[in-house]
DNA sequence: CCAGATTATCTGTTATAACGAATATTGTTG
DNA sequence: CAACAATATTCGTTATAACAGATAATCTGG
């Protein structure tokens, strides 16, 4: 094998119908396109995508495998009804593991990283002055997982993710209102700020706090 | 309605064979009857337990959806290799996740609860003597879990058990030697004597000393 | 006897059909 | 008009067949 060939390898990788189906359900539940509690048939997502049943049952199964959608009495699949238990239990989880990345990613993380991640920063209070929501949700999601990439644990980023998805599903019911007290900006600047002086310790307090206000919000909503 | 009738609900849960699959591989996994890195295919899983294509497949990814099976390149299907870097990561998450949950758990912890733990440990120590392997991985499984339980954090615990799958494929496949270091049971004592003060700190520090062992017992293995 | 090409087999993917259970609809009756 | 029964429809489950790509086996030519 010619040594200019080594590396490029991934030529063929068309995606199988299931996978596709499941990743085109998983972005419709990011963009808060489902409501909670609403009921997905196998047989509504397979014409609506246009596919037979079977990949649409696998995506369907394997969302509800990861704990991202709820399977019913009888074989049902619906999105999870947000009530405050489950969202209390989501933060405290997601402050333990986002904490773990956020302190093994500390060592790691070059300038070219942190300049990075500061970069993306700057994008999303751009977008949170334009109220672009949506590009507001993608940039968040990249400032986080800048961080997380850089612990390189990838079970772990899975696992973040998985609870991110589980959230998900019903933070973007309520962003528009979230955005309006437009906290996350600054406390997104304690992020930075503990990411530059390198301290772990700081870093997971602004993570910690960042997601604490998050939760509060959706807790406030979910009572009313 | 005769109200004689209410509560009694749960007559008709016949399982599907999907989820009967995977519950069978999953034990299956548990009791380390795979070998790490062996490829299971589709229609080898479907005639071995006599079903058709379909449930076997579905089994087969979910659990590759919840990352307790591997996934190669052309659709394969595979129990994971068990390399270094993938046992410290998951040893990290363990330690992160089994905190909480042991934390969490703790106030919740009635006299009963830690009765009936500490006559699993009984039980368990009695296994060690008589060198039951296969009861004393259970009676461990059920030890931790009877802990975290208390946590009362359904999404938690659904996690843990999805590590303890990941790590279990292998961590089989060493018991028995393992089991002759004999360091298990004590430290279980010292679990046991922090549940009995309510210390939630020690708790954790005694289950992190558990989980850390296994893993450096697990590590040494996968050198040599 | 070995290398390369061809064939056969194996494996994953996907659509489809058939079955049964659950739900909704309609029709009927009091 | 209301309540019940019968029917029709929807839905999840599962087996099967057909297809394509990959792998293994066989065969042929040197």
């Amino acid at each position: 094998m010619s040594s200019a060939l080594v590396g490029i390898a991934p030529v063929d990788r068309k995606e199988t119908l299931g996978v596709l189906v499941r990743e085109k359900l998983r972005s419709a539940l990011m963009a808060g396109r489902f409501q909670p509690g609403e009921k997905l048939t196998i047989r509504a997502v397979a014409s609506a995508l246009d596919v037979s049943l079977t990949p649409a049952r696998e995506a369907l199964y394997n969302l509800v495998a990861e704990g991202i959608l709820d399977s019913g009495p009888n074989g049902t699949v619906f999105v999870p009804q947000m009530d405050e238990e489950r969202i209390v239990e989501l933060s405290k989880i997601r402050i333990t593991l986002e904490g773990l990345a956020a302190r093994e990613a500390v060592p790691n993380l070059t300038d070219a990283d942190i300049a990075a991640i500061a970069a993306i920063h700057a994008e999303l209070a751009e977008a949170d002055h334009t109220k672009d929501f949506p590009a507001l949700m993608q940039l968040n999601w990249q400032f986080h997982f800048g961080i997380y990439d850089a612990a390189n644990m990838p079970t772990l980023k899975r696992i973040i993710e998985s609870c991110w998805l589980k959230m998900g599903s019903y933070i973007n019911v309520i962003y528009p209102k979230y955005g309006e007290i437009g906290q996350g900006i600054e406390l997104h600047g304690r992020v930075l700020e503990a990411l530059a002086r390198r301290d772990a310790d700081a870093l997971c307090a602004a993570i910690r706090a960042d997601i604490e206000q998050s939760t509060s919000c959706l807790i406030a909503m979910s009572r009313g």
